[in-house]
RNA sequence: GCGGGUGUGGCGGAAUUGGUCCACGCAGGAGACUCAAAAUCUCCCGGUCGCAAGACCUUGCCGGUUCGAGUCCGGCCACCCGCACCA
């Protein structure tokens, strides 16, 4: 950035603020102050403060959801330094990823040139939006010192026991060869072939995040400064469920399987049975595909679903019966038909199910599309056993058993109780805790990430790359023309010797899953540049992550992942935390409104104009547009604002308080441009204040008192606001600050200047380049506003002396009255009752009862 | 489909957590300044009725609890986020 000489005089004299100059110069001075720097190990008795806002991926350029992300923590950084604390604020690049292949493979440019020419220029654009950043910290990664401590990492895992290989389905193109990632799948065929998806078994590397589910279930609990929503999101993902593992005997052994087990969490509903239901995967599905073709085509077709659960969800709910029969375990005699049905889950429980139709809506659905048995066992309360039946609606809800033999007249708790102590005394099965968290799949079968550190040899499996010889880095002649995992066709990556026997044996060509490099960099950033991973000292004294900051769409993968990282690290003996974040934040999406042209064609909001009418055109000529929806901004309905053209125009202040000023930070904001321009009118209100302040013609002390006042209400309330991420309540406050100053001209001019410095400092936060430029004018030489403590407010100027209460008769307004603050009950009703319109409304009724809420709220009962 | 959330003027929203609904801003209207425009400054601005005082209605919809409900409870509707290989 260059530092662009601009003498205070010249300012001052200009009647425009001149944010282009001003905003370049107030960065140079917070770096060459070191404003932001702070010591991988603070000095005994500091307060330490970590700020994190989630890393961005480097598309090229920022856009408006960064810029709200950092602006927010921004925010919090420079007002907990303010509160004294010292405060680590840093930033990097999550750097790994499918969209840098794609370019190579569109424009030939090489992952690592694009990723990092993207790097560079968004690196340049935060730094023009004056975040108080510590830059020294600054890694991606994709940079080798980055991913080669993630080897070690993973290496140490492994030796843990923390580390499995296990076979898991993907979605495989089989024209392109390739493994496709869900996004990548588009209404079940390939996004380039077109090809209709299939699934494939892998064997892949997994984190074992299962040993884990029952503590990072309890631990939410403590996450006390984590929104509930998000808590209550993880652990419903998490899933704990009671219930039972029940064996079916087969009516008939089919090869060698002599026994399905299931699992339920209604074995209360073991009587209302209808059918027996197991995954397209399961082995009893091979076992009919092998003998019937229809079954063999029925799987096939369940295979062409794909892997996603929304989909399969979605998916009309369909089956194809085997033919095969299961014995009920409790009912001598009867047997149950086994369908092979595409809504049962290999993934979750036993890969299959028995059917209760009365008791389960799915259950039902299918049972009434195959005409199945739909036997009611639960009886609703006050129901009439004769005549309940169930229609097109399951129960779900507790009741009494009934037509369910030994379990008759018990409740559902104490039915399920019951029908597992019978399971276990006939040795078919017990009572289990399930858990719907699966294990964490990390094996990626592509280029752009960090390879898995492991070689596979025919003799010594798979054997961990010796320290020695990490980190493994990835070989940058790579051809993207065929499709496909470059490093599984390099000519000789991959081809090393064992290190355990020597023998020729081959590389993983695997890559982790980018979800693992974003795991654990909020550990990486206390000491960026060791040759650990982390070094205890820096952990010790950072982590937790005091506020982390980022979008609701992470609320549970990412976060959970970096709570079981953390866990891991911590078994391993890397930190000795388990919890990576202890305040969390999330904010809401950017939207825009959207445009079409006649011809149905995205506009970019530059590209149309608005009309006094309400009506738009596009620009320049006579084409009627539609204006859609507002949405999330997004490239494909070009309903984006390019940051850098906003900052460009009305500068980094105007776009961050703006972001800040239109709704609460945890909701979806609209970006729109004459919000923008609303902004950058107070930022030039506030300048033109500062250049007004001279002494009044005839100075008012009582006028003074009374801004003063104003003042330290405000200094009050927007720490207040502040404290609650309501800053869009704080940037309110400001407003009505500086509108108290404009309209005190008769209070004399030092009570003017102390509530002009004081809005400078509260706001200073949010539009740090106007304070810094207008402290700097009314204080010359008393540093930067950056370095600043925060204001405190003197609670002698907040005392009031006098409230107005609302006086309401039957609970309905009626008029207010003025007492003292400290007003008895006696003396708050005679005045209520004196009230002209109060009077009105009791009529002479005689009245019943008097309510009286100090401070608020007079209520008469007639 | 399952899980989670949101809904208050023309618009974004505020509301000491059960106590004066609509602070602050945007848009709009009127005026001042100006040859004019921009910028700036002042005033008005939820709806209906009324000359006014004021009355009635109003926090997505329907119902309930309470002296009093945007806030609590039950039932719906709409939109948004996530669903394990997008980041």
């Amino acid at each position: 950035m260059p530092d662009t000489p601009h003498p205070v005089a010249a300012i001052a004299a200009a009647d425009r603020y001149d944010f282009a100059a001003a905003e370049p110069r107030w960065q140079s001075a917070w770096e060459e102050a070191a404003c932001f720097s702070v010591p991988d190990v603070p000095p005994a008795g500091a307060k330490k403060y970590y700020v994190l806002e989630m890393f961005p991926y480097p598309s090229g350029k920022i856009h408006m959801g960064h810029v709200r992300n950092y602006t927010l923590g921004d925010v919090v950084a420079r007002y907990k330094r303010a509160q004294g604390h010292l405060v680590m604020h840093p930033m990097g690049w999550d750097a790994f990823g499918l969209p840098a292949e794609n370019a190579a493979r569109e424009r030939g440019t090489h992952p690592a040139t694009w990723t990092y020419a993207n790097i560079a220029n968004m690196r340049t654009e935060l730094k023009r939006m004056g975040l108080s950043l510590e830059w020294a910290r600054e890694f991606a990664t994709c940079d080798p010192e980055y991913y080669g401590q993630q080897q070690k990492l993973f290496l140490d895992f492994l030796k843990d026991g923390l580390v499995e290989r296990k076979e898991s389905w993907v979605n495989w193109d089989p024209v392109d060869g390739t493994v496709l990632a869900n996004e990548q799948v588009i209404d079940g065929r390939g996004w380039r072939s077109g090809a209709l998806v299939e699934k494939k078994l892998l064997s892949q590397w997994f984190f074992s995040i299962t040993k884990f589910a029952p503590d990072l279930l309890e631990a939410l609990d403590g996450l006390d400064r984590w929104p509930e929503r998000v808590r209550l999101m993880q652990a419903n993902w998490i899933g704990r469920s009671e219930g039972a593992r029940v064996r079916f005997e087969m009516a008939g052994a089919v090869d060698d399987i002599a026994e399905v087990e299931v699992f339920t969490t209604r074995p209360d509903t073991l009587f209302g049975m209808s059918f027996l239901a197991v995954a397209a995967e399961h082995p009893l599905a091979a076992a009919a595909a092998a003998r019937d073709p229809a079954a063999a085509a029925f799987v096939a077709e369940c295979r062409s679903q794909g892997t996603s659960e929304a989909v399969i969800e979605q998916a009309e709910k369909r089956g194809f019966d085997t033919g095969f029969r299961v014995k009920h375990p409790f009912i001598e005699g009867a047997t149950y038909p086994v369908w092979i049905a595409n809504f049962v889950l290999m993934e979750y429980g036993t890969g299959a199910i028995f059917g209760c139709p009365s008791g389960d809506q799915r259950d039902l659905d299918f049972a009434r599309k195959y005409g199945l048995p739909v036997p009611p066992v639960v009886l609703p309360r006050g129901g009439d056993p004769a005549t309940f039946a169930i229609a097109d609606e399951a129960f779900t809800e507790d009741g009494t058993l009934f037509n369910s033999g030994f379990l008759d007249g018990l409740d559902v708790a104490e039915g399920k109780r019951t029908a597992i102590a019978r399971i276990e005394e006939l040795g078919r099965g017990k009572g289990v805790t399930n858990w719907r968290l699966r294990d964490w799949g990390v094996s990626r079968q592509r280029y752009w990430g960090c390879p898995i550190p492991v070689i596979h040899c025919d003799d010594c499996g798979a054997v961990p790359v010796p320290q020695g010889q990490l980190p493994v880095i990835l070989p940058e002649d790579v051809d993207f023309s065929r499709p496909g995992n470059p490093l599984d066709h390099h000519p000789t990556w991959k081809h090393v010797n064992c290190p355990s026997c020597g023998k020729a044996a081959r590389r993983e060509t695997d890559t982790f899953d980018t979800f693992v490099d974003s795991s654990w960099y909020f550990a990486r950033f206390c000491s960026p540049r060791a040759d650990q991973p982390v070094t205890q000292a820096a952990v010790d004294a950072w982590l937790p992550v005091d506020q982390y900051i980022g979008g609701i769409e992470h609320a549970i993968l990412h976060l959970l992942y970096s709570r079981f990282f953390t866990r891991a690290m911590h078994e391993t003996g890397h930190v000795s935390v388990d919890e990576p974040f202890a305040g969390l934040f999330t904010q809401g999406m950017v939207q825009h409104e959207s445009y079409k042209g006649a011809d149905g064609r995205w506009l970019y909001p530059e590209e149309v104009e608005k009309r006094p009418d309400g009506t738009a055109i596009v620009r320049g000529g006579d084409e009627p547009v539609t204006v859609g929806r507002v949405e999330s901004m997004s490239k494909s309905k070009r309903n984006t604002v390019d940051p850098g053209a906003i900052i460009g125009r009305y500068g980094a202040d105007t776009a961050r308080w703006f972001i800040l000023s239109d709704n609460p930070p945890d909701r979806d904001m609209e970006w729109s441009e004459s919000g923008v321009a609303g902004a950058s009118r107070f930022i030039g209100r506030v300048w033109r204040l500062a250049q007004n302040l001279r002494e009044a013609e005839a100075p008012d002390e009582a006028a003074g008192r009374k801004l003063l006042q104003a003042t330290h209400r405000s200094i009050a309330a927007v720490t207040e606001a502040l404290e609650s991420f309501a800053f869009n309540v704080a940037v309110a406050r400001i407003h009505e600050l500086a509108n108290a100053i404009g309209d005190a001209a008769t209070a004399p001019l030092a009570a003017r200047r102390e509530a002009l410095e004081a809005l400078l400092r509260l706001a200073s936060p949010m539009m740090p380049h106007l304070a810094e430029e207008l402290w700097s004018t009314l204080r010359p030489g008393a540093g930067l506003v950056a370095q600043l403590p925060w204001l405190e407010a003197d609670p002698e100027l907040l005392k009031a002396e006098t409230v107005t209460l609302a006086v309401q008769v039957l609970g309905k307004l009626r008029g207010t009255i003025e007492v003292a603050v400290d007003a008895s009950d006696e003396v708050v009703f005679a005045a209520a009752e004196a009230e002209e319109n109060v009077q009105r409304a009791i009529a002479g009724k005689p009245i019943k009862k008097r309510i009286h809420v100090k401070g608020r709220v007079v209520n008469l009962v007639v």
